[in-house]
This record gives structure tokens, sequence and C-alpha cells, in this order.
DNA sequence: GTCTATATTCCGATAGAC
DNA sequence: GTCTATCGGAATATAGAC
């Protein structure tokens, strides 16, 4: 099926967000690919903060499909798949959408912040409940409580997809590949 | 002595820059503290990018000041001052300046670029050395090489300023916890 | 050398056309 | 329901006053 225009525009916003940064782009910048006028977009997202916590939700649903689609895989695969994905994140040259809301907190709104936290919050209850999961099935090898050990997975690598921006693409392999190996058993 | 309004400038772009970002902030938010009109602000410094360079700058001169003043201590010391360097930047409501550029990017010019990348290589350069060290006197636990545990060193902690505005200060201490615990013999 | 008046462009947003 | 013409204001930056 075709998306329609409003999904363009979310597909559109998250990755200029991304790329970009929530206040480096504007209306425009979403409406010249559409072939529409910058105040076409106003039609569907009135506020530039609502655009922004329809991304967020977005990124919701995006996540529980992911959730939905590995809940059968080892937690050490969950794990590995998990990585990969934010390798493909790096790859396309954005970055995780946490530490892009993050940077750009103070722009955004109550509304805003309330679903990015929800997101967050789930990430990281995901990562915590696969750690104590792969802990206990013996795959996993973790001296840190489950949400220290999720916060650190999360951490390191949201902040590879930023820092391989300026220092290049092999540091983003060596916190990957480290992470997997420490944590493997 | 009094800081001189080029100084004030550099100072109060910084705190901008990491508290809301690069594109958040005007010159008119950098002029109105010092009693000025925005323009007075090209003057010394024509161009943001111009600013966003000497920011850099001012990083790598506070940073090689933070070098030689912990030259003398133990390895392990060292970090425990790194990390708790960064503590103090997330309780003053602002984010590494690492992350703040990296997320802003493709906002920046090759100059600018060039500088961030300058300042960053050397604090990663100087963690690794760290790690070496105290791993040679036993101070310091590291299954990976001095780079890689740089890396999450570094990664983790300037991730955890970004993470704690979205889940709190608490996720802040228990990721620069867990980093000493881990790393200390 | 330092700052102000001013130009130009672009931004987010509203009102209203179709 | 969808988009355009347009507004008010703010952004970066230049030229020139003091």
């Amino acid at each position: 099926m075709a998306a329609s225009t409003r999904e363009t525009i979310i597909q559109l916003g998250d990755d200029l967000l991304r790329k970009d940064g929530f206040n480096a782009f504007s209306y425009a910048d979403i409406s010249k690919p559409l072939g529409v006028k910058n105040a076409a977009v106003h039609y569907h997202f009135p506020s530039k903060q609502d655009l922004a916590e329809t991304i967020a939700l977005w990124h919701v649903d995006v996540f529980e499909r992911f959730v939905q689609k590995t809940a059968s895989k080892q937690p050490i695969d969950r794990l590995r798949t998990f990585l990969n994905f934010y390798h493909s994140i790096h790859l396309s040259g954005k970055v995780c959408i946490i530490g892009a809301f993050a940077t750009d907190w103070h722009s955004l709104n109550p509304k805003v912040h309330a679903k990015v936290q929800a997101f967050t919050e789930s990430v990281v209850s995901w990562l915590s409940d696969l750690v104590q999961e792969g802990r206990d099935l013996g795959q996993i090898h973790s001296k840190h409580n489950p949400r220290t050990t999720a916060l650190r997975i999360l951490t390191s690598i949201f902040a590879a997809t930023q820092l391989a921006r300026i220092t290049g693409d092999d540091d983003f392999s060596l916190v990957k590949n480290s992470l997997l190996d420490e944590l493997s058993n």
C-alpha cells in the first residue's frame, strides 16, 4: 500500500530529526519532497511539537513490533538483533532517537517529554528483562543488576551512533563487538 | 581578573550549546545578558560557526589543563576524577560537548569538525593511556584492548548525561558507579 | 576597537481558498 | 478535507556610526 501523506511526513520528520536535530529542520524541508507548500504540513501537524510527539509515538509502535518479532529468540540473540538494529541506524547516517530527543530536550514541550520518557523506559525495561533472563539461562554474563547492565548497553550503543560521526565507523564496531564479547558467556 | 567580553561570550555560548543545542540559541541569547545588541556579538565572532570553532578550542584548552592537573594521580584516581567531572556536567543541566557536537554535526562546517575531532581524539587517547597504565599497575581490570575500553567508558558516561534528562538522576549514578565497580580491581 | 542600525532571509503558524 | 497565500517575528549577517 502507498504511504499516506501523514505517514510520509512522519518518516521525513523522523529522518530529519535524527540526522540534523529538531531545530535544524523546518516544515519546508518536509513539504518540498512532497511537492506542496510548507503550510500544508501544518494541516497534518498544527505545530512542530505535535509532529515531534507523533514521531515519539511512532517509535513506540516500531519498538513494540520489534519486541514481538524477537520474543521467541534466545536472550543473547535478542541482544545481537538489538545491536544490529543500532548498526543499521549508524549506517544510515542517523543517531538513536533517544539521544536526539535528549540533546534537544529543552526545545520540546511536556507532552513530547512524556512520550519520549515512556518510549525510553520501555526500551530500558525490555533490555533489563533480557539481561535477567539471559543470566538465568546462563547465556549472559553480568555482575551488575539487570537495570544497570541495561543502561550500560543502551548508553554505550546509542552514544556510539553519535561518537562514530566524529571518530569514524571503526569505533562503532569496537563498541558493538565489545558489548557482545563481554556479555556472552 | 574580570573576564573579557570575548571570554564571556564563549562561556555563554558553551552553556547554551550544551543545554539547548547549536540551533536552539541565537546571538540575541548571548547579547542580552551582556546588555548589548545581538549584532555586537558578530564583532567578536563574525559567524556562529566561528563561535562554535572557538568553543571547541576552549574545550581543548580545558581538557589540557585537566590532564596536567591529574597527571600525578594514580590511573584509577584519574578515572574517578574524570567521572566526577561528568557528574558535575550532569548536575549543571548540560550534556557532554562531544555528544552536543555530534547530534548537531551536520549544522557545523569542516573547520569546526576538525577541532571537535582533535578534541575527541585527545580524550579517547588519554583514556586509553589511563586504561593501559592502570592495567599494567594492576589497578584496572579490562578484557578489551585499551582503546575499546576507553570508548566504552566515554560512550557510557557521555550518553548518561543525555539519558538522565529523560529517565532521571538515578540512572546517571547507576552508570557512573557501575563503571568504577567494573574497572576497579 | 566596539557596538548599533538595518537588510535579508527564513521560520512557525493562521486564515481562508478550493 | 487538503492545501495556499500571507502574516508577524526571529534568525544570521553586513555596513557603518562612534
